[in-house]
DNA sequence: TGTGGATATTTTTTT
DNA sequence: AATATCCACA
């Protein structure tokens, strides 16, 4: 998120010089719409976001009621921080705008309307890893395990379902273009798909595919809803919207339905999800979508110094697709982005590490220094330099609170208790038990579903040696089930009964802990279990925590980021690591052109959040060439194929 | 039926 | 190099 140079306040001028003042002209152009689609492509750095924020003042100062506004942006922070910005170019009304992710929406949606649909109020999200698991408990439960050689595994079988659903296509035609070695399984895995989706719609379980593709069936085929939706929001606005799917597009489409009030923000040069479905060509046809559109190009760069920008430039120039526009600024001087070439893995943390010393030295603050990289264990060795150096650091990206095992079985509790019918929560707290396998867990699983929570406590069950473990389940789901007491107290319930499973299942249990207790105190700030769950599924706690402790902390420490999510931020010095054919480009992307035209925009991303210094560190790979590294071999060839590199870069170490 | 040890895979990126 | 899966034994 770019920061505002110079915020304007609002000392009553005439509406139409304060805005005209802050903007260039097509971000005026863009910002003062009288209405209708409208499409803002804006290059890298060149205020797309200070054109959102000014949009909605706009509109409130017009009259427009917040409420009514939709600002669908790709993390709930990004949208909190930008109705904070437009409260203080305009008022605190601006708070009021509704505003998250297509996610967060869709759940919101479909809380209410859900039962159109034949879902409770109550439904659970599946994360990742419990559809992964849902999957293989299926995938086990109709014997496709032992077939033939090699079956996919449960986290490709959830790739394949899932690109499915995010392409809108038959599982058999993803297997074809993307999964010919499995083509051949197309009956099973067809029947895996299929099972997997009767079950989540049996027991009330969504997806993240669900929560987009339900939200997108209640408003196609329920069109009183989506009237009302419709008319609910008078504006919607999208952000990154390269990075939409055609579900979420439709979604869009569906909510302008009734005004046709659409503004679109984005990029398409920065187009980095095509995994999740996204496809950069939609921004493209957006205006055949709406045929009125008014498209709006922003190409004036105030992010950074000119040879940067000449970097960048170069970068994307290589694209196979041309791209409309050429970005420009107007700020002099500046130094060249530099080139290193360290002779090992453990040189490039060190020279990353040394380099960081310098430009804290020389009073470059901590938080506007990043260092960004394609995969999450690509930072591994810098992490543990910076610590000992005593240099501290936020990571985003990677490994996520919420994916440890032991939180994971915390919210399990929660979820089953919500949703009695979720299997895979109760199978994954029934397996905590010792003496509780697979088999067992999926038995009561099924009694608790068919017979509720006194199944837990049957004679049967009272001989077993962990009758007692049971009987606490028992009495803690009866209490969750309960409702009344604060979400805190349910918290500490679900502990309790949790604790000595934790002790009994990791030797690192006291390490453990301490995460348990950020939960429970995260906790405390929720009214509903309900919405605890969605906030903790819907967005990666950092962003849940963002209220709290953390915007001060942030301040004196170096940020490590995953490319994809350094999407939208800019720091004044960028570090760009594993700058190594094989790892960026990633080896798996190398096999189709596709794959490598994506790439080669993660690139472009990643060099465009620098300000004004840039470092491009490409060590040299060592180590036996396993399937791991096979693939890695010299510098990118990303720098390659820049004809004039040695004018554009400086090279160093 | 559960558990622990041996053996094959396989790792991007995220809501 | 780390992890998921499989297999044999208790």
């Amino acid at each position: 998120m770019g920061k505002d140079p110079s915020p304007i306040p609002n000392h009553g001028q005439a509406p139409g010089t304060r805005f005209a003042s802050a903007l260039n002209e097509a971000q005026y152009r863009a910002v003062t719409h009288p209405g209708g689609p409208l499409l803002v492509i804006a290059g890298a750095g060149t205020g797309k976001t200070r054109t959102l924020v000014y949009r909605v003042a706009y509109l409130v100062e017009r009259g427009v009621d917040p409420r009514s506004i939709l600002l669908l942006t790709f993390t709930r922070k990004a949208a909190q921080e930008m109705m904070e910005r437009a409260s203080r170019i305009l008022d605190a009304r601006c708070e009021m705008v509704a505003g998250g992710t297509f996610h967060s929406f869709a759940n919101l949606t479909l809380r209410r309307y859900g039962s159109l649909l034949g879902y409770p109020a109550s439904f659970t999200i599946a994360d990742r890893s419990d559809a992964e698991d849902l999957v293989n408990l299926i995938r086990t439960e109709l014997g496709f395990h032992k077939n033939k050689a090699r079956f996919p595994k449960k986290r490709a079988l959830m790739n394949i379902i899932s690109r499915a659903a995010n392409c809108q296509v038959p599982v058999g035609t993803v297997l074809a273009e993307e999964y010919p070695q499995y083509e051949d399984l197309a009956p099973e895995i067809e029947k895996i798909a299929e099972t997997y989706a009767l079950y989540k719609q049996e027991r009330a379980v969504m997806d993240y595919d669900d929560l987009l593709t339900k939200c997108r069936d209640l408003l196609r085929d329920h069109p009183d809803v989506r009237r009302r939706i419709s008319w609910t929001y008078e504006h919607i606005l999208i952000d990154e919207f390269q990075d939409t799917n055609a579900v979420q597009a439709e979604i869009g489409a569906f909510l302008a339905s009734e005004h046709g009030n659409i503004m679109a923000v984005g990029d398409d040069c920065q187009s980095i999800y095509s995994f999740r479905g996204a496809d950069f060509r939609n921004i493209m046809d957006f205006p055949k979508r709406f045929p009125d559109c008014t498209v709006v190009t922003l190409e004036e760069n105030y992010r950074s110094t000119q040879p940067v920008l000449s970097f960048t430039n170069a970068v994307i120039q290589n694209a196979r697709e041309k791209y409309s526009k050429q970005l420009f600024t107007r700020t002099a001087g500046g130094t060249k982005p530099v080139y290193a070439r360290p002779s090992s893995e453990i040189a490039q943390a060190l020279y990353v590490l040394q380099k960081i010393q310098k430009h804290l030295q020389d009073g470059v603050p901590a938080h506007e220094i990043a260092v960004l990289f394609r995969a999450g264990w690509h930072s591994n060795d810098l992490e543990v330099l910076l610590n000992k150096n005593g240099i501290p650091f936020v990571k985003y990206g990677g490994m996520k609170f919420i994916e440890a095992a032991h939180i994971k079985d915390v919210l399990a509790f929660l979820k089953a208790a919500l949703n009695p019918a979720d299997a895979v929560s109760w199978h994954r707290i029934l397996l905590l038990i010792e003496g509780v396998g697979p088999t067992t867990a999926k038995r009561l699983a099924e009694s608790v579903h068919k017979k509720g929570l006194e199944a837990l406590v049957s004679k049967p069950l009272q001989k077993r040696k962990y009758a007692a473990t049971l009987q606490a389940f028992h009495d803690t789901m009866t209490r969750l089930a309960a409702g009344r007491e604060p979400v805190s107290e349910k918290m500490e319930a679900v502990l309790t009964t949790y604790q000595p499973l934790l002790e009994a299942k990791y030797d690192d249990a006291p390490k453990r802990t301490p995460d348990l207790r950020s939960l429970a105190q995260m906790a405390e700030r929720y009214e509903s279990v309900e919405a605890l769950l969605a906030d903790l599924t819907l967005e990666s706690p950092e962003q849940a925590l963002a209220g709290e402790d953390t915007p001060r902390r942030r301040k004196d420490h170096v940020v490590l980021s995953t490319i994809h999510s350094a999407k939208g931020l800019e720091w004044e010095t960028v570090f760009i690591i594993y700058l190594v054919d094989g790892h960026l480009p990633s080896s798996y992307a190398l096999n189709d052109d596709d794959g490598i035209e994506e790439e080669r925009r993660l690139f472009y991303v990643a060099a465009t959040r620098a300000k004004r210094h840039l470092y491009l560190v490409a060590p040299k790979v060592q180590g036996p060439a396993s399937f791991y590294s096979l693939a890695t071999g010299g510098p990118s060839r990303f720098l390659f194929e820049i004809g004039r590199l040695g004018e554009l870069v400086r090279r160093e170490a």
